[in-house]
DNA sequence: GCCAACGTTGGC
DNA sequence: GCCAACGTTGGC
C-alpha cells in the first residue's frame, strides 16, 4: 500500500455500526447517505485502501469504535435516486448524480470504544476537527500522527 | 427531548 | 449576492 490517507467518518450506530459492517457481505458495505458538500468532497479524495477510523455518533458513548479501510473509490450515491430511500435527493440524477459515496470494509473493532469525551483531553488532537465545538462534519481527514496518536490510546 | 451550531434554500 | 428562515446534526 502506497502513502495510504487516514480519515475519520460517522455513522449512527442505530442506522449502521461497525458490528453491521463486520457483519457485512465481504464485511463490506458502501457508505451512502452523505449528503455535504465538504463531506462528500473528501470521500472523492479517497484512495483504495485508505484507512478509516469508525466513529459512532448520537449513541451513549460516542466514539472511534474501530477501523475500516476504503475499498471501492467514490461512485454515485444510487439512494438519492430511490424515492422511498430516507435519502433521496430529487436534485440528483443519474445523469448528473450529486452525491458520491466509497464502499469500506471492516479490518478491526476496538476492545474499548475511543470516547470523544477522552479524546477532548489530547494537546495531540486540537486541530482533529471532530473535537472543535460545533463541528458536525460526518467525513474528515486525520493526519499520520494525530492517526497514529489515536491508535496508540487502543493499546 | 433540548438546543447550539451550522448548512442549505430561496425570495428579493 | 445577501440573508432570514428553515432543516439537520449530534452532544448532552
Amino acid at each position: 500500500m502506497n502513502h495510504a490517507q487516514y480519515w475519520l467518518m460517522k455513522s449512527e450506530p442505530s442506522v449502521f455500526s461497525i458490528e453491521d459492517l463486520k457483519n457485512a457481505s465481504k464485511q463490506t458495505a458502501p457508505w451512502d447517505g452523505v449528503r455535504n458538500y465538504q463531506a462528500r468532497n473528501f470521500m472523492r479524495q479517497m484512495q483504495i485502501g485508505d484507512l478509516v477510523l469508525f466513529y459512532h455518533s448520537n449513541c451513549d458513548v460516542p466514539g472511534v469504535v474501530g477501523i475500516a479501510q476504503v475499498s471501492r473509490l467514490a461512485y454515485p450515491d444510487y439512494t438519492a435516486w430511490d424515492p422511498l430511500s430516507h435519502y433521496y435527493d430529487p436534485k440528483s440524477t443519474s445523469d448528473n448524480p450529486r452525491w458520491d459515496m466509497v464502499d469500506v470494509q471492516f479490518v478491526t473493532k476496538f476492545e474499548k470504544t475511543l470516547s470523544l469525551k477522552s479524546l477532548y483531553h489530547y494537546p495531540e488532537l486540537q486541530d482533529l476537527p471532530l473535537i472543535r465545538k460545533g463541528n458536525r462534519l460526518s467525513v474528515m481527514p486525520v493526519t499520520a500522527s494525530q492517526w497514529h496518536f489515536m491508535i496508540s490510546l487502543c493499546k
